[in-house]
DNA sequence: CGTTAAGTTGAAGGCGCTCAACCGACGTGG
DNA sequence: CCACGTCGGTTGAGCGCCTTCAACTTAACG
């Protein structure tokens, strides 16, 4: 039921035989949902959290002109935004069926108030914010058939990460409109990137499936680095070597001369 | 010294005097930087928040292809992002001189056991998130002209909100290649659409300050809604219009919040 | 089988990129 | 003091990635 949250859960924080239970007790309305279906109205974002229990979700915006921007794809295990006030232009949309559980306010300050729980909670808002700020980078930086390779090594380690990926082969149940309302591209020319990342034999996207069939020419084309998916809470922070791609002009320059 | 944060958090939360206190006299490493300037080292992440008291900065990822992308600003007020086990890909880096302000986690957690201060806190960082979403869809949606405009639109009620937009004026040393950064465009085409707007007088932006010289128009080609900036606090009465410092008469009205 | 949504392919055109040159402002050093 | 270097801003030409539009195929489902 909500074993994806706990598997997820478990990867960042150590919890205890009664955590895994409160988790899985979890208690709520359950729903169950077809494509298409909304499970927040503007009632619920005051009253409850939604978690995605089965199937995959998009947060999305539509714009005046017509467009659909996807902005987040919600996986078994995730929450959507639910935030004080929250931003009604942000809608919660189910992209295949599924479930999904509605947490009333008082049973989230229940889990909060475990501290290996809450830590993991943080840990998993803080990759959100963190997916969305690689997000603006893969459309801000990349070529269609890169951005696309990016977003397929996205979801697959996000599957992996809920244990839903077995030998680089996963559920995948979006359309290719989907994809491109994700990717900030049309529909066609997702297509043709899809092809060829097919003809190349990096994926194989196909029955409502992913597979990945050479992880490291996809990453490699993606310049995909799963740093800002994993972070390990006890890393040592060694790992990087700054490089300052401001030079050193720069840093006692003058101030710029503007327009 | 830390008044910007302290306007802001009294547009959401009701604020004693004590709580006024704690945050003017917020204690941390105060420093002076210049543009360029990278305030936080890997080791400071893991031990304060970086707090932004004068001039603006910005959160940017490098790409291995060599583009820079900057995923958000930080105007006085605005905390950089420091979660636990940070993303050690983006960085933090001053666009103008100004100063900052690394308060200490114990500090942090001093201010978060004031329930104003927390939910205020809560608010900033909420819009935060909810800013991003809107930059995504501003990049994945919008023209290049339009894009822009929108990006102005938002820093100049972002300014306003720290009461530093007078008369539709404010300070803004971004140069064109910084905007570009942010927009995912060139300068070159940042330059084209920067012309298009004053050209139309829709805007004026010259030696380091943004004028709006016509906001219905400018908002209407930016499809500009303010909303996911002001989001209705729940617990105060409408302050936005007696604190908008431009003329309201055309702007229109809000359609009640839902009780 | 008829209908609808998704996937596929082709052609034409435009928005924005690349490359390149130039100017203007400012700081530096001879 | 002036020459020069650097950085930001401006403009133009050419081109290419991607969009738009359109037709057709395939799959799902009553």
């Amino acid at each position: 039921m909500t074993s994806a949250l706990l598997s997820k859960l478990q990867r960042w924080a150590y919890l205890s035989d009664e955590d895994a239970r409160l988790i899985k007790t979890l208690p709520g309305e359950h729903l169950t949902l077809a494509r298409g279906d909304h499970p927040l109205t503007r009632a619920d974002h005051e009253e409850c959290s939604l978690l995605v229990t089965e199937g995959w979700a998009a947060e999305y915006k539509d714009t005046p002109s017509g467009r659909r921007v996807i902005v987040a794809f919600l996986l078994p295990g995730d929450f959507a935004m639910t935030t004080p006030g929250h931003d009604t232009s942000l809608r919660t949309v189910m992209l295949s069926p599924g479930s999904v559980l509605l947490v009333p306010r008082a049973s989230m300050r229940q889990l909060l108030a475990r501290d290996p729980i809450r830590r993991g909670l943080e840990w998993a808002a803080a990759i959100r914010e963190s997916v969305m700020a690689e997000w603006l980078v893969n459309i801000a930086s990349r070529k269609a058939h890169a951005r696309l390779a990016h977003l397929l090594c996205e979801l697959s380690i996000r599957m992996n990460s809920i244990d839903l990926l077995d030998h680089d082969v996963c559920d995948m149940p979006l359309t290719q409109i989907d994809l491109a309302n994700a990717l900030a591209m049309t529909n066609v020319h997702l297509n043709v990137a899809l092809q060829r990342l097919r003809a190349a034999k990096l994926v194989d996207v196909s029955a409502r499936h992913l597979t990945i069939l050479c992880r490291p020419q996809l990453e490699a084309i993606a310049e995909f680095d799963d740093e800002y998916l994993l972070r390990w809470p006890t890393e040592l922070p060694d790992r990087r070597q700054a490089n300052m791609r401001w030079a050193d002009s720069e840093r006692r320059s003058r101030p710029p001369r503007h327009l």
